[in-house]
DNA sequence: CTCGTTAATGCAACCGAGTTGCAAATATAG
DNA sequence: CTATATTTGCAACTCGGTTGCATTAACGAG
């Protein structure tokens, strides 16, 4: 469906990623914007800011649901497969920006991956 | 904590893996053995064939827990790290016996990491 | 085989992430 | 400024998974 008017949690919501430059997860979105934004707004407003190509979404290793900036995706192509990094101690999520080979299988046909990669980050690797 | 005691509820759960060859997702267990076992005690089974390196679990795109069959793996070391195949037309879930390999990243140790891979399996191809 | 200990199970209630329906609020074209 | 369609908030809900606790069952000792 995609943005349509420029509202006030749009606003918001879009801030908190150019203040971060990780990933941050739907749930600590709704604690940052709690007296401001209802929970169900902030789903709906990153399920359109995703439509829009201007974030992307992945699950972390519980199942919850993340959300970074995509660089150079569209509405129409999201273009932009990279793995993410959980930091297992600090639990801080990013974008790789590196590329990983995904093979070709046989008889099957790929169409997307989603690689999620474990392990401490540069400050609680020290 | 590990299987102690054998009892009916593993017998069925591991017979449930041995007539299938591809991943079981938790819920369908669940559903499988509605009549049989509960299934906090499906849960609870589950979890401890995962400690004893008998199953291993990881979780589909919808964030759902899956289990397949564990090779070579025992209690303490899972050594069986490999990428996991998502049907997106019929939902089946099977391992992938093939190698991919995660790249080191500078500054940061990595640990482990789960590759699902999303696509037509072979019936669904075609 | 029987008994006692301790693990395993069932049940009901709960938790938390995410969704839905609907009425009220608000952005924007005209 | 007004009309209209989109957004929002709220409350209630869904669903996968967990917890506490009382009951049942596995199994080793005797």
């Amino acid at each position: 469906m995609g943005i349509i008017r420029k509202t006030v949690s749009i606003d918001l919501l879009l801030n908190e990623f150019e203040q971060e430059s990780n990933a941050i997860s739907a749930v600590d979105l709704i604690k940052r914007l709690d007296k401001q934004i209802n929970k169900t707004t902030i789903y709906r407003v990153l399920d359109k800011l995703e439509d829009d190509g201007v974030l992307h979404s992945f699950l972390g290793f519980d199942g919850v649901k993340w959300y970074a900036k995509c660089k150079g995706c569209t509405k129409s192509v999201h273009k932009d497969f990279h793995p993410h990094f959980q930091c297992l101690s600090c639990g801080t999520v990013d974008c790789l920006n590196i590329h990983v080979n995904i093979p070709e299988i046989p008889n099957r046909e790929v169409l997307f991956s989603q690689l999620l990669i474990q392990g401490k980050c540069e400050a609680c690797a020290a």
